[in-house]
This record gives structure tokens, C-alpha cells and sequence, in this order.
DNA sequence: CTAAATCCTTATCGAATTAATAAGGTTTCT
DNA sequence: AGAAACCTTATTAATTCGATAAGGATTTAG
């Protein structure tokens, strides 16, 4: 039961942006670098994100990717939900297009299920970008240094 | 973000083990055919589950598997790290030995990743096998025949 | 107008994991 | 003694994952 490294490293990414956005965008290389990341993975994670209206790109010299919402209005859940696709522990009880299965009508185990999907899903929902970027700059100002994994 | 298949066959075994306990012990034989699983899959289940002090087996014919709890003292969480291992959407936040990172202390999305493996924990570890074998009556009694998944 | 910087897309590949089967062994009851 | 059941390990096919590669498209700067 663990997320892939999709939502891990587009997680770090896009607080990344959220940190270092300031003027102008902000470049897949720049961001493998300080986040020790390949850039052409960052690349295929930014096709989802771009998609789903987290980030806007701007090709050509110069260029590169901006947040498309302030942090304030990016929760953490979205990101992962692009990155991941829906919240689901288990097909049957996917927040998008669940399987089908027989017997879910009377179902115990997958009210388990349910309770486990929903308990994520508003954790997730209930941190948004902006939380993420205050508790770096505690963290900061504690010395540390930054994200990792 | 999926749960494999131990933990989601391996919680409708035990259920069914805590529906159908009554006198003597309960074949995996009969719980496949009930759950239409595989006997030979759900041995492999057994394994761990015994460890865990979940069930206990008897040997021999007219053996068959107990549990070793009553089910109000059994937790899904119990059941669901017996076969999946402990809760760790990702390693460096797992319950058990966090895969080292340099930057662990400092680190922000580290502590979104917590967040989540706790609301899984507390999710989890909530609901007791008696909560679901109720349910499972409440449902008979609707109509509907049995949990599944 | 050309070169460089950057985003963009698809294909490929090895490694790891998963789900399941198979096969044979051990224990205990009748 | 033989059958019923648990027990253990090995194997295998399929899938997923993580990453790299390669080449294309767009835009800016000079």
C-alpha cells in the first residue's frame, strides 16, 4: 500500500514551484536540480499536472512552468488525484468509475474500504499548498533545510 | 495507492472465519467455497495471520483453522498489517523501520505522507471484527447475502 | 533568421512486485 | 493404514514501476 513516485516526486515538485515562484517561470531543470530529480521524469509528471489546471507551461527559450492557482486554492489531494489517479485502496470503491462487483450491495469488507478511502481523501483535501509552503519556512528558520523524498 | 490482494482476501477470510465460527475448527476448504477463493492462495494467507496471533490452526483431519481472539478484540488494522505490513503510504513514514533519509527532519511533504498513514491507522485500527460481523447481520437481514471483494 | 533553450510526446527496457499454481511434506484422526 | 487437513517452498506469468532515450515543436534572443 504505497504511493508511487509519481505523487511523491510531483508532490515535492510543485511545492518546489510554490517556494520559488517569484517572477517568471521556473524550469523543470532548475527544480530537478535543487530536488535532485531527473528532468525527464519531471517532465512526464508535468503532462497530468498541466491537465488538471495545477500548473500553466510556457514553452520556448525563457520558458518553462508557473502555478495555475495561487497555493492557497491547491490542495494537496489534487495533486495527488493528477498524479495518481483517484483515491481507491481497493477498485471497488475508486472515487471515480469504482468496480463493479456482484455483491457490493451488501458488502461488509468494502465499507472497510470505503472508510479508508474517505479517511485519506480528507486529509488530503484539507492541506493545501499554502500549508505546506508556511511549514517550510518554519522549517527554514529552524534550519533545515528543505522537502525531501 | 492499492491494497494487494492478501489484505483484501485475507480480511473476507477472517470475517467469514468470525461469521461461521460456531463448533470446531473451519477448513480452508470451506472458506474458499464460500469466498471463491483459492485454497491453495488463502494457505499462503494463513501463514502470516498465525504469526500474528490471529488465528491457530489444528492439524490433521478434522483440523482446520480457529480464531485465536474473540472478535471484539481482533482489529482490521491488526488483520490488514499481518498481511500487508505495516502502514506506509511511503517508506521514509512507515510504522515500522522509516527508510532513512538525509533530510528527514526538515522535511515538509514527509509530513503529509504521516498525515495520511495516521488517518489509515486510526481508520483501521478503529473497527474490531464484532463491529463488522454486526453489520454483516444487518445486512442478512436486508436481503443481502454476504460481503464479497 | 538562426541558434539555443525549453517544453512535449512516445517508445523502450529492466527490475520489482503480484497473483496464482504446483508439488510434496507433515500431522492427526478414525 | 489411509484420508483429511495443515504447511512450506518453488516456480511462473503478468503487470506495474521507474527511468531513460530520442526526437519533435515552440519561442526567445541576438
Amino acid at each position: 500500500m504505497k504511493f508511487s513516485t509519481k505523487g511523491r516526486y510531483g508532490l515535492r515538485a510543485i511545492l518546489d514551484m510554490a517556494i520559488y515562484q517569484n517572477s517568471g517561470p521556473i524550469t523543470l531543470n532548475s527544480i530537478a536540480e535543487r530536488q535532485g530529480l531527473s528532468e525527464g521524469y519531471l517532465e512526464q509528471l508535468m503532462a497530468p499536472l498541466k491537465k488538471s489546471g495545477i500548473v500553466k507551461s510556457i514553452r520556448g527559450a525563457q520558458g518553462g512552468y508557473i502555478l495555475a492557482k495561487q497555493p492557497k486554492d491547491i490542495t494537496t489531494g489534487e495533486i495527488i488525484r493528477a498524479l495518481e489517479g483517484p483515491i481507491a485502496p481497493v477498485g471497488c470503491v475508486s472515487e471515480d468509475y469504482p468496480e463493479e462487483c456482484e455483491r457490493a450491495e451488501g458488502c461488509v469488507t468494502r465499507m472497510v474500504w470505503a472508510k479508508v478511502r474517505d479517511s485519506i481523501a480528507v486529509t488530503l483535501d484539507s492541506l493545501t499548498l499554502q500549508d505546506l509552503v508556511e511549514e517550510s519556512k518554519k522549517q527554514t528558520e529552524k534550519g533545515h533545510y528543505m522537502y525531501y523524498i
